[in-house]
RNA sequence: GGGCGGAUUGCAGAGUGGCCAAAUGCAUCAGACUGUAAAUCUGACGUCUCCGACUUCGGUGGUUCGAAUCCACCUCCUCCCA
């Protein structure tokens, strides 16, 4: 483990083997299992760091490509690290910019060497190396730093599967080797989309330098859900036990559950984020399009079991009503919400783990919530 | 009272003989969204027994194989002159 890093195990639940947990970062303590709130550009979208912790976030993501194009990472570094520069004294994860090369992929060439990329911004030329990346990462200054990687396309083939697998791998040994802060705990990446035996492979790899933690990168990426659980369940026996394991990029209500089930203990994701921008809420009653006309005269609380700021204080109507009028503070409540939602979700989850309940929880969850 | 211009599917506004159920924008309605190029994107938006049929472009009547588009009259509106 890295300086002032460790992760104590505090309980399995009997009956799935989800994991509870604290994971102490030089910024303070994490519960596990948790969801992490993504604030991509040294932000989350509409929500004041104030509220984030009013709504129980722990710690949040930033993204190292878009902060290395604008402000820079230098520029973050003179303002005394991302900490303070976003106002967040929380511990933070920072994504290495691997699922860039894949979101943005008709921008970029891979190669051995690393990722040569235009700028989705003004279509500049740069070059990210696992060197770089690591540069990167220890000027914004985040406790946890994820390894450069390739997140591979879902329909790759076992070939193009193996080569973005072994590119992660030998990306990781050069992340390892770049690296020179001894604060910061960095993230091996698991990669090998859909192919078993290259999941299994990549965890090898992956598994001896999972000193601080390890990740499980490539899901989510238009596959079956189901797919996903079974390659959980796949890897699960060979993860490690001491050192917590992040499930990147899932976070619907059910793949949460399902995640935990299956010995998770950290996520992220933008859907409760994004949603919320778009107009949807996730309720205890399921996800509610609140910009729909069934909700123009409806003078209730988002979600009565909720006690964000946002249902203690306004209906579905006012809300729908700040949506059609395109008013920013629309987005900013059902964001504070959905990510609330999501907290209250997993401290739940949390708790049920150390009744050895999880099972119990999830099934009183899915009748109320539904199952997608 | 005289003259000019105009009246198009919720609104604004194209279209001036067939390719028009009628551009486009807005509004409305619905869907999508999972390590954020996303306060974005997609679809629907006359009616129906909906891969086809029917009724529409202020009203009535005409010209024409064919009219939102041309003609006559009527109704209403803008502006100008008295």
């Amino acid at each position: 483990m890295s300086k002032n890093f460790s992760f104590e195990l505090q309980h399995i639940d009997k009956y799935t083997g989800a994991r509870a947990g604290v994971y102490h970062t030089p910024h303070g303590d994490i519960k596990t299992p948790v969801y992490m709130p993504v604030g991509t550009q040294a932000t989350v979208k509409g929500v004041y760091p104030r509220d984030l912790k009013e709504a129980g976030s722990q710690i949040i993501l930033s993204n190292t490509y878009h902060l290395y194009l604008r402000p820079g990472d230098e520029l973050v570094k003179k303002a005394g690290g991302l900490h303070k520069f976003m106002n967040w004294d929380r511990p933070i994860l920072t994504d290495s910019g691997g699922f860039q090369v894949f979101s943005l992929t008709k921008l970029n060439k891979i190669k051995e060497e690393g990722v040569y990329f235009n700028s989705h911004i003004d279509g500049s030329k740069h070059l990210f190396t696992p060197e770089k990346v690591i540069s990167i990462e220890e000027n914004l200054g985040a406790d946890i730093i994820m390894q450069f990687d390739q997140c591979s396309e879902y329909g790759y083939t076992h070939e193009q599967a193996e080569a973005a697998m072994n590119k992660t791998y030998n990306w990781l040994k050069r992340c390892l080797d770049a690296k020179s802060r001894d604060d910061q705990a960095l993230f091996p990446i698991v990669q090998g989309n859909m192919y078993d035996d290259l999941r299994m492979q990549s965890l090898k790899l992956a598994k001896p330098h999972a000193t601080d933690g390890i990740a499980i990168g490539g899901l989510s990426v238009g596959e079956p859900k189901q797919r996903m659980y079974e390659i959980l369940e796949l890897i699960r026996p060979e993860l490690p036990e001491s050192v917590p394991r992040y499930l990147m990029g899932v976070g619907s209500p059910d793949c949460l559950i399902e995640g935990v089930k299956r010995g998770v203990d950290m996520f992220d994701c933008v859907l409760a984020t994004r949603i919320a921008r778009n107009g949807t809420a996730f309720t205890s009653n399921g996800k509610a399009v609140v910009r729909n006309a069934v909700y123009a005269e409806d003078f209730t609380a988002l979600d009565e079991k909720c006690g964000c700021y946002c249902c203690k204080n306004y209906t579905k109507a006012y809300l729908r009503h700040l949506i059609n009028v395109n008013e920013m503070l629309a987005p900013m409540l059902l964001s504070l919400h959905n990510i609330t939602f999501l907290h209250k979700l997993m401290s739940d989850m949390r708790e049920a783990i150390f009744a050895d309940s999880l099972n119990d929880f999830a099934a009183q969850f899915y009748s109320e919530f539904g199952k997608e």
